[in-house]
RNA sequence: GGGUGAUUAGCUCAGUGGUAGAGCGCUUCGUUUACACCGAAGAUGUCGGGAGUUCGACCCUCUCAUCACCCA
């Protein structure tokens, strides 16, 4: 006998190892099944699941354990990410707390601190996973950094240095100097901020008194000032293009020159032009061939150069400006301060602010690569899911900017360039490879530097399955398992992994990484709001499964994952999930306790009695729901779908129809057994991908053959709905529903057992009257049900179909009630029959719409016509009492 | 400034060119041998404002407002 409840905690962990040992979370290449493919976005070594993880992994989970049950092969390929700085932090931060920094250690030892971090708790993701009940392929785990995959990494670098894609190139980089590496554009935050505007004059060389102003929010860079910029067409400055200034603090002299760039409407129509350190500063500088002064070191302090005057040197960003806006104050130099809103680049990782930075670093063409890309998606060879992400792939791809993919960090692919002594450069997949270029006699050095991490995870999609490996069985992985069928992820990854994977899975595959994308949303606290650490309102999943177990907040994250929505999570909800469990946990029990439990051969297509004929087509029907809702990606109502069936319909209806039939010992009774006990088993397949620690359980309780993770999605061939069943059981649950609406309606007491009269039941109510007689008895709380020609005084009267239905219930009636329920009631239909003349009166109507519209709308009025003249017809009779 | 999405019951959200739905909450009733993590019944909506298309708009178009996010 089952419990009374259902114990999460007392089942998950058995049954995920059960699982596990079964050998069904394994891909089978030798299989001649269909393929099923989702590559899982490696989640960081250093990270631990967070809600927007267990969302993430669930949505994939419900698709593959789906796809399994439907018989396809199925490999969901897992592993993790080195995450190259974030890691690279944690372990600089222990070693901090020893007292050491990582260049004391040195790259070797260090990198081996790293690998030791990451063997001993890099994996604690991978085991947070299995709590979620989410089944990968674990025997396939990956690791950006694994050796398989560092070697994909190599050969794409020399490829596509090769290819001329790949090249360094001295340019600005979004340097941050908390960490001392450069970022990518999308690694910086853009963050509004007060701040000031500082307007300041330069003397004119050669002229008295003369001046031209220019307005700066970062008045230190003018240390590194090398013209200013007027528009060619400003009259203002017409006569001074070509002439110099005199740079106060360093005294340099620097030209005024014709620039595009500088907007005579703002301040002055002047602007100061730094080329080291400001991105269009850049381009005005690379035009105008002017000299490019980097001015700071690497930690954002002024470097050590002889242009600039010493007792600067050494002085950090912030404090040099306030050295020099004193400075200038001084001079009478500063003319203005204004109070300004400006955005200021952040490292999202460091949380500094970002210096644009003049290096050399290693590039990848990325405009030649998203060509092909572009058109996969305009073609449809990928398709986003909402559609609308495509607008937001293409607008960042057709605008898309070389890439620099060189970090100055110790953790990650360090790349594969040598340089001899010359500074000349050799990139090979290995050292031997390089000196053979470089010639017997050349000494090199190996540049220092990684690769962004995302450019490894960029190759995710093949490198996991073998690649560049060329045995036979890569090959069949590959061939297999290439292009994936879906990508399930954030939209905050949109460009950082997606576009990257579609690029390089296009140009080293020949075919796109995969053929859709699904964009799942952001999960955010019961107020909205984004969930961080900070704020204090995350929410822990491993906390809620303790508190709800796994299948509640599984089914709580796809109920509600609506397509193009962000969800609100809270507590309540998934309460309310639990609940769910629980329900059919109970509806089980009663099953088990009635010995409800299909025989072998039942066979579902030959049921004889109503109600079991009409659960058979609702589950039919259900069936349907669910697998179109996944065809469509719309996974919150094929969780509705299954809910709705197992809650309002199985258990509510159909199981209360059964009581009866059981308990009296029916004719009926075996089938009814042998249906309830059949259904539920069906339901714990449907459920299963939702929901599957409780329903694989009680699927093992209720004597289920193996486990249903291998089971097989039910077909139900054959099964066609039963029209006449169904609507015999729709009538049923109409009556049963009318009379304990109006019961309640006019407060008869719940437990009176009361008469029940029916007048003008045309033959066929009457039949049903007598077949359901003992359910509607038990569910509506009758002693009796008969046939009538009269209506008692005193009694309730109300409308099924074409009967009257009457309660005859003088002694307890409340007459001014039941007046005013029938007088509402009354009122009611006569609205709709208004609306509906107004409508049918309406020539247009009559002539344009569609015949079975008019038909519908006719009927609806005969029926509402025929009900108000019965309940009028009553309303007169109780007149008379 | 550009883009995207949202605005529906007290709350959280589904939804469809043909008389508005769910869950939670609320009210009333109920220990009927699966379940009080339950059952029955009920109340609550000018579907953000305005205009248009249509026989008919919550749905399509335009516009305005508010909010959120992304990009510059």
């Amino acid at each position: 006998m089952l419990d009374k409840t259902f114990d999460p905690k007392a089942i998950e962990e058995k049954l995920y190892a059960r699982w596990e040992a079964s050998g069904a979370l394994a891909c089978n290449p030798d299989s001649s099944a269909q393929t099923f493919t989702i590559m899982m976005p490696p989640p960081n070594v250093t990270g631990s699941l967070h809600i927007g993880h267990a969302l993430n992994h669930t949505l994939q989970d419900v698709l593959i354990r789906y796809n399994r049950l439907k018989g396809r092969d199925a490999l969901w390929q897992p592993g993790t990410d080195h995450a190259g700085i974030a890691t690279q932090m944690v372990v600089e931060r222990m070693l901090d707390a020893e007292g050491i920094s990582r260049r004391d250690l040195g790259r070797e030892k260090f990198l081996e601190r790293v690998w030791d971090w990451k063997a001993h708790s890099g994996g604690t993701i991978v085991g947070q996973l299995r709590r979620l009940g989410t089944t990968p392929d674990w025997s396939r785990e990956r690791f950006t950094m694994d050796e398989g995959l560092s070697a994909a990494v190599l050969k794409v670098f020399v490829k596509l240095y090769e290819e001329g894609l790949i090249y360094r190139d001295k340019r600005l980089v979004n340097w941050d100097p908390k960490l001392k590496t450069s970022v990518s554009d999308l690694e910086v935050e853009q963050r509004e901020q007060k701040g000031h505007m500082w307007h300041i004059r330069y003397p004119v060389e050669g002229a008295q008194e003369e001046f031209i102003t220019v307005a700066t929010t970062r008045p230190e860079t003018m240390l590194g000032d090398t013209a200013v910029a007027v528009h060619p067409d400003d009259e203002r400055y017409k006569d001074m293009v070509g002439k110099f200034v005199v740079l106060p603090i360093t005294g340099r002299l620097i030209p005024i020159i014709a620039d595009e760039y500088s907007d005579p409407e703002k301040g002055s129509g002047a602007v100061k032009i730094t080329p080291a350190h400001d991105f269009n500063d850049f381009e005005v500088g690379r035009r105008h061939d002017l000299p490019m002064i980097n001015i700071f070191d690497i930690h954002a302090c002024i470097a050590h150069l002889e242009s600039i005057p010493s007792e600067y040197h050494g002085l950090d960003r912030y404090d040099a400006r306030k050295k020099i806006l004193v400075e200038l104050d001084e001079q009478d130099y500063l003319v203005e301060v204004e109070d300004i809103k400006n955005a200021l680049p952040y490292g999202d990782r460091s949380g500094v602010v970002i210096e644009p930075y003049l290096t050399d670093q290693w590039y990848v063409d990325a405009k030649t690569l998203a060509a092909p890309a572009i058109d996969a998606v305009k073609t449809g060879k990928v398709e986003f899911v909402p559609k609308n992400w495509e607008n937001t792939y293409f607008e960042w791809m057709n605008n898309i900017q070389p890439w620099c993919i060189s970090r100055q960090l110790w953790w990650g692919h360090q790349i594969p360039a040598w340089y001899d002594e010359d500074g000349k450069v050799y990139v090979a997949e290995s050292e031997a490879e390089a000196q053979k270029q470089a010639g017997e006699d050349a000494v090199l050095t190996r540049d220092p530097d990684v690769l962004d991490t995302w450019f490894s995870s960029a190759l995710w999609p093949f490198s996991t399955l073998g690649w560049p490996d060329e045995s036979a069985q890569t090959k069949t992985m590959l061939e297999r398992y290439y292009p994936g069928d879906v990508l399930v992820t954030g939209f905050d990854i949109i460009f950082f992994w997606v576009a990257r994977m579609m690029m390089m899975g296009i140009h080293f595959m020949g075919d796109v990484p995969f053929k859709k994308v699904y964009m799942h949303a952001l999960v955010r606290d019961a107020k909205g709001q984004k969930m961080s650490k900070s704020k204090g309102n995350v929410m822990d999943p491993l906390d809620l499964i303790e508190k709800f177990g796994t299948d509640a907040l599984r089914f709580t994250l796809i109920a509600m994952a609506a397509q193009g929505r962000d969800i609100k999570l809270s507590e309540e909800r998934i309460e309310g999930y639990r609940n769910f469990a629980t329900k059919l946990w109970n509806a089980s029990r009663y099953c088990e306790m009635n010995e409800c439990r299909a025989s072998d051969d039942f066979d579902p297509s030959c049921t004889a009695y109503a109600p079991n004929q009409w659960i058979i087509s609702q589950l039919v029907k259900t069936r349907s729901l669910i697998d179109k809702a996944f065809e469509e990606m719309r996974f919150n109502e094929a969780a509705q779908a299954i809910y709705q069936f197992t809650w309002g319909t199985f258990c509510d209806w159909y199981l209360e129809f059964t009581k009866p039939v059981l308990q009296s010992g029916s004719e009926h009774a075996d089938e009814v057994r042998q249906t309830s006990g059949w259904v539920l088993s069906q339901i714990y397949k449907l459920l299963n991908p939702f929901m599957p620690y409780i329903t694989e359980e009680l699927y093992r309780n209720m004597g289920g053959q193996g486990m249903l993770i291998s089971a097989q999605w039910p077909s139900y061939e054959g099964l066609k709905p039963n029209e006449d069943a169904n609507s015999k059981m729709e009538w049923l649950i109409r009556i049963v529903s009318e009379i304990r609406s109006v019961r309640a309606d006019m407060n008869v007491p719940a437990g009176a057992k009361i008469k029940l009269m029916v007048k003008d039941a045309k033959p066929k109510t009457q039949e049903n009257l007598t077949e359901f007689d003992e359910i509607i008895r038990r569910m509506a709380r009758l002693e009796s049900i008969e046939l009538t020609g009269e209506v008692p005084k005193g009694s309730i009267q109300s409308i099924v179909d074409e009967a009257t239905i009457i309660l005859p219930v003088a002694e307890i009636i409340d007459l001014d009630a039941e007046r005013a329920r029938l007088q509402k009631t009354i009122e009611k239909l006569d609205q709709d029959i208004q609306k509906i003349d107004q409508q049918l009166g309406n020539e247009q109507f009559i002539s344009k719409a569609p015949a079975e519209v008019i038909e519908e709308k006719k009927q609806q009025k005969t029926e509402a016509e025929t009900t108000k003249n019965k309940l009028s017809q009553a309303l007169k009779q109780l007149a008379s009492v």
